[in-house]
DNA sequence: TATTGTTATACTCTATAACTATA
DNA sequence: TATAGTTATAGAGTATAACAATA
């Protein structure tokens, strides 16, 4: 399996995915969105952080939801899973957790000026990782593709759009 | 957290996604490749199937790639994992493995008729999904996605296309 | 009694590598 | 020694539910 087999020695054997999966939108949107997950999960890798982290303070920077409860309805992460994501973002003192006074089951959440700065580096990696999945696509395209998929999104994704709270899947990975 | 919150009362505390995570392609990418994983997985659930079984009787009916290392290098899986897909497909008989005789290590995997009649089935669920998947595009729209995702494809999914072999990401989900 | 945040548990997936039988 | 297939193990990730504090 060294030389050969890409050329004409068994050129029926090439490891190709079959016609009726590429064929397939779903599955296209299936691997691509794993492979974006991947490529994300790599790049945020050397902050120390990890794109779920990176949605909990865009949710925070845009102010308005800052209960626990309100972040992870946000983003639709469980809440268990959300108590972990504020501990790493705690103990980097990114966020701070006060208790609420006016009702003392709930934690406030805020965006320190260093959560602040590390956001600002967090857009740069995601837009990054924007152009480098879309690099080969021109401006016209990338903005064709990212208007069909909002439009699947207001359809298949909860809280996309007011409307329509469809079917929701389980937990969300960022 | 019953009735009003959706009206007036509270109108920024709306669980709505973050603009900034929405205006990101590969966001909405691996959101809407989970939805459309998740969305699979339930449909196929009632064959006793999965579309890792679907992908793998697919590879088989394209015929040229029937020893086990080719199935799993052609889907991108590892071929541990592979081994636990033949079984069900086996117990099933919708595929048998033979020995094959001129190298005693390989096993070929041939799909029965029963398996052909499944795959057709499967195929059926798999319109369904896409169709479901993009209710809300019209056919030029449909059209215009799936040559978007083909060439993001092309560029980041191994054994798309010919040319490119890039960073594998690990096994694969169907 | 219901809700907020927290913790613990169990279960699924997957990544790795050991193992066998053949070459 | 290397390869095809198999099996076993360990780790990450995630879903579920129990829990303490407060309302």
């Amino acid at each position: 399996m060294s030389v050969t087999n890409q050329e004409a020695s068994r050129p029926a054997t090439l490891p190709r995915l079959p016609e009726e999966l590429l064929a397939s939108t779903s599955f296209l949107l299936k691997r691509l969105g794993f492979a974006a997950k991947y490529q994300a999960l790599t790049a945020y890798e050397r902050s120390g952080l990890n794109p779920y982290h990176h949605a909990v303070l865009a949710v925070l920077d845009e102010g308005s939801r800052e209960t626990q409860g309100a972040i992870a309805d946000a983003l639709g992460y469980d809440r268990g899973q959300l108590v972990g994501l504020l501990d790493e973002l705690e103990e980097q003192k990114l966020v701070q957790r006060r208790r609420d006074p006016a009702d003392r089951r709930r934690h406030t959440v805020q965006l320190t000026p260093d959560g602040k700065r590390t956001l600002a580096k967090l857009r740069a990696t995601a837009k990054r990782l924007d152009d480098e999945l879309l690099a080969t696509l021109d401006e016209s395209e990338r903005a064709q593709l990212h208007a069909l998929l909002v439009k699947l999104a207001q359809q298949h994704l909860p809280h996309c759009t007011p409307g329509a709270p469809n079917t929701p899947p389980p937990a969300a990975r960022h």
